[in-house]
DNA sequence: TGCAAAATAGCACGACCGTTCGTTTTTATT
DNA sequence: AATAAAAACGAACGGTCGTGCTATTTTGCA
C-alpha cells in the first residue's frame, strides 16, 4: 500500500546503460537534485509564487540559464519542488507511522509525527498551505499538481480513521469525513496562529484538540485503553523498515 | 465598546471647512475610496501581494502615477486595503452579532456571521489568510497592520467566550483560548478545503464541529436548554441599531 | 470669472522577471 | 588522446513592476 495512489514518478536514480555503482547518476541529474533540494528550501520561506529563477541561480552558484536548463519552465521547476516535497512528507510522517499498528495507534503517529513537522514549519513555512493560497483561482498544472499531493496525503489520514473504526477502537457512527476535517483544521491553525500572529501555546491547544476529537469519538471498552497507551510510547521497528515500504510506491 | 481597541482611523468623511452636504468630500477622497474599493476586489482575489498598481490603474481607467499618488507608495495602498477590509469585517460580522445578548447567543451569532462571510469567501478569497501567507516572515508595517487587526477581531470572539462562561453558559473551566483556537480553525479548514481543493460538504463540517465544541463545553442545567434555542432563531432586533453602534467606535 | 491648489496624466528610470539563443566548457565514452 | 554529447554560461529580449519627475487638467473657492 501506497501513500500515492498515482504513482509518483521516479526521475532519480535510473543510470545509463551501465550503473556501475559509485558514478550511477549523470552530473545533470546530480546538480538537478541539487537545484531542487535549493528550490524547495526557497520555496518553503517565500512560497512557490515568490521562487524566482534568478535567485535559485545565485544560491547554487550557477547561471539562470544554467538552472532553466533543467526545468524547461518555471511551472515545471515548481512541480518539481511540489512533488520533493510531497516525497518528504512521505518518508517523514507516513511510512514511520505505518510501524504503528494499524487503527488508533497509526491515526496518533500520523498526528504526533505531523505536529513535530509542523513544529519545524513554524520557521520554515509549508508549501501545502502556501500554494494553496497562491493558486486558489489559478488554474493550471501546478496548481493540479498541489492539490492532487494534498489530496493523497489527507485521503491517508483519513483512512487511518476509518481503520480506527474497523478496529473497534472508534465509535461506529463517526465520521471519517467529519474528523479528518478536524483534524486538518488543527493543522492549518497551528500554521497560523503559531507563525503568523506568533501566538504562544498553539501547539499546545492543537494536541489537546486533538485529544479531545479521540475522546469525543472514542468507543467505550477496555479496547481504547489497552491499545492507545502501548502504542503512543514504545515503537517496534522492523529493520530496515523505511527502505522496506518505499520502492512499493514504484508501481 | 469597539471591536477595535486601536480606535481605527476614520479616513471617510470629515469634510472642509463647510461641510454643506452634497459636496462634503473632495474630488481627490472619492476617487480615492474608488481606488480602495477596487484594489479591495482585486486583493480579494490575487492576494495583498499580487495587488499592482498598474492593473488597478487600469480597473479604475486612470493611470498608474494618477493612482500612485494617492498613496504615496506600494505599502500605503495595502495598508489601506487591510483596513478597509477590517471595516468590512466589523460591519458584516460584529456589529449585527452586538443585537444578540451576550454570551452564548452572540457568540452563535458571531459564528453564524462568520461562517456566511466565508460562503461568499469561497469565490473571492480573504485576505487575512492570504495575507497571512505572504507576510509570514516579512516584517514591516504592513505584517503590522494585518497581525493586528486579526488579533483584534480573534480577541473580540474569545471575549464572546468569556462572557458566555459568566452567564453560565459554558462550564466554569472552559478553556477560552482554546475555544478560540478550535473555532479559528474551522474557518481556516473551510477556506482550505471549499475554496482551495473543492471539497464538497466543508461549510456542514465546520458547523456540525461548531456545535460540538459548544456541546463538549456547555454548562449542565436548564441555563442552556432555556437560552440558546431562543436565540438561535428569534432575533430582537432594536431599531436601527446597526447605525447605534457603529458611531460609537469613532472615539 | 479668475486663480491658486489639488488632482491627474505622461514619460522615463532602474530593477527584476522568465525565456531564448549561440557559444563555451565539461563530461563520458571509445 | 580523441570525440561526440551533455551541461553550463553569457548576453540579450520583451515584459511588468514600483517610483520619481514634470506637465497638464480639473477642482473649489474668492
Amino acid at each position: 500500500m501506497s501513500l500515492a495512489t498515482p504513482a509518483a514518478k521516479p526521475s532519480r536514480s535510473v543510470a545509463r546503460e551501465k550503473p556501475r555503482d559509485g558514478r550511477a547518476l549523470h552530473k545533470g541529474q546530480q546538480t538537478k537534485l541539487a537545484i531542487i533540494d535549493a528550490a524547495l528550501g526557497l520555496a518553503t520561506q517565500i512560497g512557490l509564487e515568490g521562487l524566482s529563477i534568478g535567485v535559485l541561480a545565485e544560491v547554487t552558484g550557477m547561471s539562470k540559464s544554467g538552472v532553466f536548463a533543467h526545468f524547461g519552465s518555471r511551472e515545471e521547476l515548481q512541480i518539481s519542488v511540489i512533488r520533493e516535497y510531497f516525497g518528504r512528507f512521505e518518508q517523514e510522517i507516513f511510512y514511520p507511522a505505518l510501524h504503528e499498528p494499524r487503527g488508533l495507534p497509526r491515526l496518533q503517529a500520523l498526528f504526533s509525527n505531523w505536529m513535530k513537522r509542523v513544529t519545524v514549519e513554524i520557521q520554515s513555512g509549508c508549501i501545502f498551505i502556501s500554494g494553496a493560497v497562491d493558486f486558489d483561482d489559478r488554474p493550471g498544472p501546478v496548481r493540479d499538481a498541489l492539490a492532487s499531493s494534498v489530496k493523497t496525503w489527507l485521503a491517508a489520514v483519513q483512512r487511518a480513521v476509518v481503520q480506527a473504526k474497523e478496529e473497534g477502537q472508534l465509535v461506529p457512527d463517526a465520521d471519517a469525513s467529519q474528523i479528518g476535517f478536524e483534524i486538518h483544521a488543527l493543522i492549518l491553525a497551528v500554521h497560523y496562529e503559531a507563525r503568523f500572529l506568533k501566538t504562544p501555546g498553539s501547539l499546545e491547544r492543537a494536541n489537546k484538540a486533538f485529544e479531545q476529537i479521540l475522546a469525543r469519538y472514542g468507543a467505550a471498552g477496555p479496547a481504547v485503553k489497552t491499545v492507545a497507551p502501548k502504542a503512543a510510547n514504545v515503537k517496534p521497528i522492523r529493520k530496515s523498515a523505511t527502505r522496506s515500504v518505499t520502492p512499493s510506491k514504484q508501481e
